[in-house]
DNA sequence: ATCCAGGTTA
DNA sequence: TAACCTGGAT
């Protein structure tokens, strides 16, 4: 097992602020997956490389748990060095191989963002592609027909609508003229950019955006890889920050058709940005990719920045698109953290918090586990290493995934499937706990590796608990 | 029908 | 820490 007892990293006593708030409250945990749903019989190809242990492992099943349960410290969760490498080289082969082709990656055109037949629509029986919702995107955005009464009200509907009924209180300050009161199912009130109401949902269209981006030069096959500039890698982090990939692809595609550069975006007018924003949903942020496009023409000269730190100064820009930017596009040897990032941090340490804590998203943690896989072995390809990190959880190792996906390349590295494993393992013969359905809490694998450990001691186990 | 993810800002 | 929005999962 890859992440045994590691630890190594010499490292003053860092405490670590995830296991202490545990408790016993939360009932979804990203991290720990009980690793016994699948047939567990010859479901694996390649004779079992799993072993399963037989009366040997119940020792170390016991220190294991016991050390994972009652840790105070946070280097108890680190990478050994050749860990960290190897966790980082399995990484780059994968997104070498099997990374799926994006235009801000600088593939040519037949980009792919689906995500089917990963954990993310495991339980789809793959009815939803990714082209159909990157379709569905292109059309929600232009659809300025049927006035139908249940139909989405997205921005491209309100410019349709608003061309016609000539919208009284044209506010062209911000995306947003009313606050709703609740958010959901809160209709949308978009930007008063009566004027561009037909160009934008016009340029909305995407069709034929994914399929043939006009690369066709004279060589024939050799299609020419998109450029991937410091801007197209703000521009497409700012998107993905609250947008699926799928959906992202033909808004990021138009949008670097029409503002190519930081100083075509710069140079824009409000209501074009918003136009071509129009139906990606938090519109603030078109906002502040635009400001943050002038900031940078002003101030930097128009050359986007590339440190986080001053990256960070750019409106709009935080820490993980800093991050991000700074790593993808200037190679910068740095971490990237976000929600997917936790999520495989999360599996591969043991580490069970709730994603929404802070404890590896905010907090040191997570940085430092990532930081000390990216800059594993010579720390180079940082971007591509965080970009596999990224893709990783947004696919095989996704919330609704087990950790156990064959294809997952990090697969042999899951502590949490180790910890899952080894707690099967050690309740089987005692009374079976309470659950049955797959998931188990955080608080029942503690007190579970605390009955493993005292019923190796002392005999005198007591499940119930939690 | 309800809930949730997702990063930044105020 | 809430607010911002939408699509997808439950």
């Amino acid at each position: 097992w890859a992440g045994a007892g590691a630890g190594a990293a010499a490292s003053s006593s860092r405490t670590c602020p995830v296991e202490s708030d545990l408790d016993d409250s939360d009932t979804s945990e990203p991290g720990i997956e009980p690793a016994d749903r699948a047939p567990v019989r010859s479901s694996d190809s390649s004779g079992g490389s799993a072993e399963d242990g037989d009366d040997d492992d119940d020792d170390d099943d016991a220190s294991f748990l016991w050390s994972w349960a009652t840790h105070v410290d946070a280097s108890h969760h680190d990478f050994s060095p050749s860990d960290a490498d190897d966790i980082r080289a399995a990484l780059l082969e994968w997104y070498d191989s099997k990374r799926r082709k994006l235009p801000w990656r600088g593939d040519p055109p037949p980009y792919d963002g689906s995500t089917a037949g990963t954990a993310v629509n495991a339980s789809n029986g793959g009815k939803k592609k990714g082209g159909a919702k990157a379709r569905a995107a292109a059309e929600g955005a232009d659809g300025d027909d049927e006035d139908g009464k249940k139909r989405q009200r997205t921005m491209g509907d309100f410019f349709s609508s608003a061309s016609k009924s000539k919208s009284k209180s044209k506010s062209k300050k911000r995306p947003k003229a009313v606050r709703p009161k609740r958010n959901r199912g809160a209709k949308v009130e978009p930007p008063g950019a009566d004027a561009a109401s037909d160009e934008a949902a016009e340029e909305l269209s995407c069709r034929g955006g994914a399929n043939n981006a006009s690369e066709e030069d004279g060589e024939g096959r050799a299609e020419a890889k998109r450029e991937v500039t410091a801007y197209g890698v703000w521009v497409s982090e700012i998107m993905l920050q609250q947008t699926r990939v799928e959906a992202v692809i033909p808004y990021y595609l138009k949008w670097m058709e029409r503002f190519p550069t930081v100083q075509a975006l710069a140079e824009a007018d409000e209501e074009d940005v918003n136009a071509h924003w129009a139906g990606l949903g938090f519109y603030r942020r078109a906002r502040l990719l635009h400001t943050g496009a002038k900031m940078v023409c002003t101030a930097y000269s128009g050359i986007v920045p590339s440190t986080v730190d001053e990256l960070m100064k750019v409106n709009g820009i935080g820490r993980y698109t800093a991050s991000a930017v700074a790593s993808i596009a200037f190679d910068r040897s740095v971490p990237v953290v976000d929600g997917n990032v936790c999520r495989v941090l999360s599996r591969l340490t043991g580490i069970a918090n709730h994603i929404k804590s802070a404890a590896l998203k905010d907090g040191e943690p997570g940085w430092e586990l990532a930081g000390q896989i990216v800059k594993a072995g010579d720390g180079k390809r940082a971007g591509d290493v965080n970009q596999a990190m990224m893709e990783l959880g947004a696919t095989y190792c996704a919330p609704t995934g087990t950790g156990t996906d064959e294809r997952d390349p990090l697969r042999e590295y899951y502590a949490s499937t180790r910890i899952g494993r080894a707690v099967r393992r050690a309740t089987r013969r005692g009374s079976s706990t309470s659950s049955t359905k797959g998931t188990t809490s955080i608080g029942e694998y503690i007190s579970n590796a605390a009955a493993v450990r005292r019923g190796g001691r002392s005999g005198r186990s007591a499940p119930g608990g939690a």
